[in-house]
This record gives C-alpha cells, sequence and structure tokens, in this order.
DNA sequence: AATGAATGAGTGTTCATTCAT
DNA sequence: TATGAATGAACACTCATTCAT
C-alpha cells in the first residue's frame, strides 16, 4: 500500500482523505470491473469520480497502487460482511450454512468485482499481492471456524477442513467466475440450496443432518434442492 | 478470429501456415503466461519465436486474436488430452476419477496458463470471448458423460449433474489458481486423491463405492485420503 | 521583476514583506543551488521555508520571478561584500589583490549558487535576464576601480582594463565552477595567490611590484606562488 | 551513454544508427542550445529533427541520453578540431597561439552550445556528467601539452601549468558565456590578440617573446593588441 | 515470405498555479 | 494573511501496427 510519490503534496486531513479515498475507489473498482485494470485509464477513473487526474496521485501512489486498494477494498467486504451475517445464528450448522450463504450472497453483489480480483491480483507487483493474498487467507479462517465448530460439535465427520474450505470458497467465487454459464440454470437461492447439499450434507453425522433438516424446515432462503432426495431420506431414517 | 486485414500479404500455404502459427503461439503462450497479456509485447513474443514483429501480422488480425489463439490452445488441451488418458478405462466410477486425475494433472502442466486464461479471457473482445467459453463448456461436457455413465450404471445417487461437474472444474483448476496457497500442504496425487474424497465419493451409491475400493485397491495414485475412513464404514450400513 | 498579478491579494506591510521574501529566498536559492531549477518545485521550496505553497505566490509573481530575485540575491552579494572587505586598505595594489580575494571567497561561500547563477541566468525571461546582467556589471565594476586606480597610480602598466577585470572575474567563479577539477590541487588560498600570480603581478611595474612583495611579507594568507620565483627577481633588479 | 530501455525494438544497421543519431543530435544541439534542456520537449527535437517521437527512443535510452550525447558532441568538437588547426606549425610558442586561437574560434561557432554544457552539465545524472568533465579534461590536455612544450624548450618560464590552461579554458569559454558583454568590444581577432597578450605573453621568456613577435609580424590574424606595447619594451630590457 | 525501421496516438505522472476557506 | 486541496495542461515514454524493401 505505497503512499503518495511526491510526498510533499500529500493530503493531511484524516477525514478528508478517507472520503476521498473511498470516492476514487468506487470509481475505480466500477471502472476496473467493467474494462479490467489495463484498459482503465487514471483518467477515465477520474471523470468516473468527479474530481481531476491530479487529485488521484495526491490520495495514491500510483495506478497500481490504486488497484491494490481496489481489491483490498472488495476483499475485505467478504471479510467484514460474513460475521454480522452470522450473527444470533448459534448451531453450527446453520452457522457454516449461513457463512456459505452470506459469502454467495456478497459476491453476488460484487460479481464483477470478484472476476477482478481474479484478473487482476497477478498485475500487482509482488510485493502488494501478497497483501491482497493475506485478505484472503483471513477470509477462509471465518469458513474454517465454521467447519471446526461442526466437528468439534460432533455434527460433522473428520475432514480435510483446509481442502473443504476451499471447496466452500471457490464454489462462491465460481458464482461470479462462471456466472454466464450458471446464470440460466440457477437462482442465487436455489444456487446455494444445492451447494449446501454438495459440499456440506455429505460431510454431516446423523446429528448434523437433523439439525440441517430442521434448519430447511424453517428458512424459505434455502429452498430444497433437487440433489437433496436421497440423502433427506436417509437422514430420516436414523430419525 | 479476425483474419488480417491486408488480405494481400496473407500467407497462403497451409502447411506454413500451420508451423508458423504454432510456433509463434508457442511462444505467446508462453510470455502471456509469465507476464499477462498487456504487459507482454508483441515485440517480445516475435523475440521469443524468433521472427520478426511485421510476421506475425501475417498470420494473426491483432494481439487480441494471438491472445484469442493461446487461449483456444490451452483450452484445447484440455479437451484433447483427457479422452486419451481415459482409454481402456471401463468402469464408469474409474474413468469419473481418472477424469478428475487427469484434468488436475494437465492443468498441473499448464499451471500458468490455466491462470492465464482466468486472467484474459475478459481482455478479449465479446465475441472472441464466446468461443473461448464454448472450448470450457466442450471440456465439460467431458466430465459430464463421466458422471451421467456413473448415475446410469447405478453407481451414484441422483445429483445436480451440472454443479457436480463445475466443481471438478472449479477444483481442478483451483490446483492453478489457488497453488500459492495449496503447494505446501498437498503433493498433486495427495490433492486429488482428497478430491476424489470430496467430491466423487459422498455421492456414490454402495456400489459404486464398492467399485472405487477395489480401483483404490488396485491404484498406487490414489493415495487413500484420511477423510475417507468413515464413509467406508457407512458404505457398509446401508449394503 | 513581475509583481503578483491578482493585486488585491498582494501583501502591503513592507516588514512583513521583506522578511517573507527573504525567508522563502533563502529556501529557494539553497534547493535551486543544490538541484537546479527546474527540478525544484514550488512545493519543496514551501516546505523548506516552512510555508504554505500558496504563500509564495502572494510575494512573488510566479516561479521565473522566484528565480530571478534568487540570483540577484547571490549576485548582490558579490556587489555588497566585496566593498566592506576593502575597508581600510589603503595601497591600490592592495586593494586590487583583496579584491580578487574577496571576490574568491565570496565565490567559495556561494560556490553551489555560482554554479546556478551560470545554469539558470538563461532560465529567465529575456527582460529579467537583463536585469540580472546588470548586476554582474556592476560588481565588475567594482574590480575596475581598482584596476583603475593600479594604473593611475603608476602600479600597473596600461592593460585592456575591461578583459583584464574579466579575467578575475572567470577566475573567481572558475573556482565554483570547476572546483571538481581544481579543489584536488588547490586550496582556496592557494588559488587566490596563484591568481594573483598569473593575473596581476605580470602586469604590474615595478614600483606595483614592489608593493606586491610588500604585502605578500605582510599577509599569511597570501602564500608565495612558486609560479612567483623568477618575476620576484627581475622586480628587484630595476630596484 | 545509456542504450534505449526497451531492447527488443533496437536499430541494429550501424550505418543508420550513426546517421540517425546524428540527425537526431543536430537537431536536440540547436533547440536545446536556444531554449534549454528543460524547455525542450522530445516532440520539438523529433520535429526539428523531421522524424516521429518513438523513432528518438529507438537510438536514445531517454531524454538524459540526449542531452549526453549532445554535449559530448560538442565537448568532443573542441578536442578533435584543435589538433588539425595545430598541424604544421611548429614553433612551441606559435602552437600555444594557435591553440588558443583554435579554441575561441571553435567555441566561437559553438556559441550556444557552450552555454549550454555550462547550462546542463548538472542536468545529467552524475555518472553520466563524469563522461562529460572527461571529455573536458581530454581537450585541457591538449592545451598543457602545447604549454610544456614552450616551458621545456625555453620559451615559458616556469608557471602553474594546471592553472594557466585553466585560464585559457575559461578564457575560451568566455567568449560564449559573456558574449552578450563583449561582442560590443571585442571582434573575435581582437578578443584572441589580446587573450594572448593577457595570458600567454607575460609568461614568455625573452627568446619567447621574440618567437610570438616574428609571429606576430608574419600573421594578418593576430592584430596587435595595445596591451602589448609596453611589455614589448620591457622584453627587450631583461635582454 | 519475411524483415524491422518508422509511426504517432495514447498513457501515467508531475507540478505551477488558483482559490475557497 | 495564510493555507493546502484541487486543477489540468503538458510531457516523457511505450508499443501495436504499418509498409517499403
Amino acid at each position: 500500500m505505497k503512499l503518495p510519490g511526491h510526498v510533499e503534496s500529500l493530503v493531511t486531513d484524516a477525514k478528508l482523505v478517507g472520503e476521498r479515498r473511498a470516492q476514487i475507489l468506487r470509481a475505480a473498482v466500477k471502472l476496473f470491473s467493467d474494462k479490467g485494470y489495463y484498459t482503465t485509464t487514471i483518467s477515465q477513473i477520474a471523470r468516473e469520480a468527479g474530481v481531476s487526474t491530479g487529485l488521484i496521485y495526491q490520495y495514491f501512489g500510483d495506478k497500481d497502487d490504486v488497484l491494490l486498494l481496489s481489491l483490498k477494498l472488495v476483499l475485505e467486504r467478504y471479510e467484514k460482511e460474513i460475521p454480522p451475517r452470522l450473527e444470533g445464528v448459534k448451531h453450527p450448522v446453520e452457522r457454516l450454512c449461513m457463512a456459505l450463504w452470506a459469502y454467495c450472497t456478497i459476491v453476488d453483489g460484487l460479481r464483477e468485482a470478484t472476476v477482478l480480483a481474479y484478473r487482476s491480483t497477478k498485475s500487482l507487483r509482488a510485493d502488494r499481492r501478497t497483501l491482497v493474498k493475506q485478505d484472503e487467507l483471513r477470509t477462509n479462517r471465518l469458513l474454517q471456524d465454521c467447519v471446526r465448530a461442526c466437528i468439534a460439535g460432533g455434527y460433522m465427520r473428520q475432514v480435510n477442513e483446509y481442502l473443504l474450505v476451499y471447496q466452500y470458497v471457490t464454489f462462491s467465487h465460481a458464482w461470479a467466475l462462471k456466472h454466464w454459464a450458471l446464470r440460466s440454470r440457477f437462482s442465487l437461492g436455489k444456487y446455494v440450496a444445492e451447494g449446501i447439499g454438495l459440499l456440506i450434507e455429505p460431510f454431516l453425522t446423523a446429528k448434523g443432518r437433523r439439525a440441517l433438516d430442521s434448519m430447511r424446515r424453517r428458512t424459505a432462503n434455502f429452498t430444497r434442492s433437487a440433489t437433496r432426495t436421497k440423502p433427506a431420506k436417509r437422514a430420516r431414517a436414523p430419525a
């Protein structure tokens, strides 16, 4: 996160810095998402943000820096918006489902920006790229905690947590990355419901499955997935 | 795939065209993979390929066209290299596992190029992008056939084929995209073995699981995943 | 010396104007000397002077104006500091030597600024450049007066005064301009002593030379130059 | 002397390189001399040279590099053009006079460029500046050789050669640097004649002075300087 | 068929200058 | 008076593309 190069003209008012950066980043995320990093010019960002080109360089070191902060802005929203969505949800299985649901929802709201992250992370200078990866890892940890709670509570059998978490991550990201192929077949709700059936349910213990079914009964959001038929039966059997 | 504009200088000898294009694309894929599309110059490609810059414009319409064919070259390798790896494999479950294994192996050999595809597809003009997506869909169909055969043969329960296939696709791609996070924890073999445990095994019927176990006994490649213990038990229960 | 354009904000308090200008010019001379005119920014000058950029434009018309006054500041120091150094020195030959010595000493203290004058005078707008040249001419006149007094007193033979004075000027300036080449071979004192031997002594009459020798005997500053041996002898001969 | 940065497009044809560089440098020297380094734009140089801006970067690394080579071009002319002017001149005193004469003539032809060297050498990056200084030192050596020959032949008394040479150098350069002040008082011929009277004649031995006088009688170029009358007398006296 | 010199539009970035506060 | 945020014109430099040879 490089500071502006010509330090002499650094803006000092902290509140203003926050506002201006947000204003410029909003424009940048939009344009980068639409057209990609290299085909977006600083002057377009300036126009979109309603400021002059020079101003951007009072708040960012260079174009690369604008990209870095744009990506961080996106990745930090994953990290910041998942926890509030889990608040008040007590049961580990429910929390896990809710986390996946939340992740997918957030991605849905940031579809283009998510694609941007995949396109552009490698455009960053190596040292800056590291910062972005760390953001991703922090988000993963949120999911990992959910998985662990399920296992610790006996709701999920022993699995390779790390890899399972990555399934959740790629599943969520795929909603953006493969939206062109998925949108005609799935609504977001349907997509998540299927995801739960594919990536959560199979690893639940009988106890875990009961919790899932109970949750499903209560929730309109999670339409029963078509896939769920057989396991549901098995789920009922032990009851 | 726009043809060069100045038709009069278009090269006509079909064999030569093939060779030259291959020669240039090899260089392009290498450089695009290493440095990305926008930071690779035509000049660098020419140098890497051992030809002049002018020549490139006799075999490709423009830089965008070089990218398109580079991406197609990569995506076509998925499509072309999976089938030979399935040859002689008869059992549907084994075929599915082999397909996943093959896909991951190919991605492993084209790691940078796979990342390139994610970075650069959006850099293509819209009409060209469609061509690339069709290549991906054709590859998906290979996997889908394997899944269908499993279901048809009663080795796998009813699942949302389409989505499951996409899990296989993203799982394979993730080996490239998230290699920075995965490489310290998994060998390729371990990764695929875990993938089978996570994305194939849970959806197998008792019959299917027996086939998988039998295959595992015969195959050194697919190390038993640690995750697999419990399901094996459950597998016996319904029997 | 163009005045600021927006007259309404022109500062009027004469004392303040003097102080502020001095404060800013001190910073400007330092920075211009170190880094040159074009690579010094107004922002840097403001920072160095401890004021805001805007303030500079209340005391100077534009950047060019800051340069003009910076150069004048330097050139005026030549003009102002030579006379006090001659005070109390009565003998014309001694006054001439002292003037050269003074000039070189002042240049030594303003080495970078002297280089600046050579670098940047041409950067001034033509009309402003004239002002700077006049400053130089006034300084030259100080030296010219010394030469004239020597000739008038019979201490120096008829020479082209004007050109001889320019020898003194370029000799003094060379201490700054060619310092990179001279510093390893001469101390300032040695340099001036040699200069006297080269540019004053040869033009002295016998009477003048006696005065020079007498001065040399009294002064530690002017080490006998190695060059001086022979002429000294000749000087004694006619005695 | 940095080579072009984007090496891929370096021009290879050696003859062409020579021509193009000369063509561009001619334009650069002209413009830099007229307007200075910083106020001359690459695009102006391109226009003056009749080429495109891009082309300049195929023959020069950057603008700084164009300046370096411009300065070298000028300084090398001193070095290269003085020796031919000395050819056939046998007598050491005559050679020395001729060298000063030659130097001043060359400076006269490169007046603006000489000023440029003073203005712009400091604009070069430090490592490149060294190269320019070395060129100057090589030229100085030409003069130094002449001085030495005079001393060795007993035509000139012992003097601080190094400093005397620098007097010749600054004297010659002054013709350009102070041309605004000198032109109204001296023709070039007069200037050199006076210079010989001030900076050569006083250090000649009787033998040397005879040689000088003989030369003066033969040469129209060197008008007798008004200054010279008296010393000529003195020259006879010690004889 | 092949070359590579030449082009010039386009980009990131800087900085003198203004002006609302 | 003084500030410093904001402006935007200007510049060095790049590189896809062309075309004479």
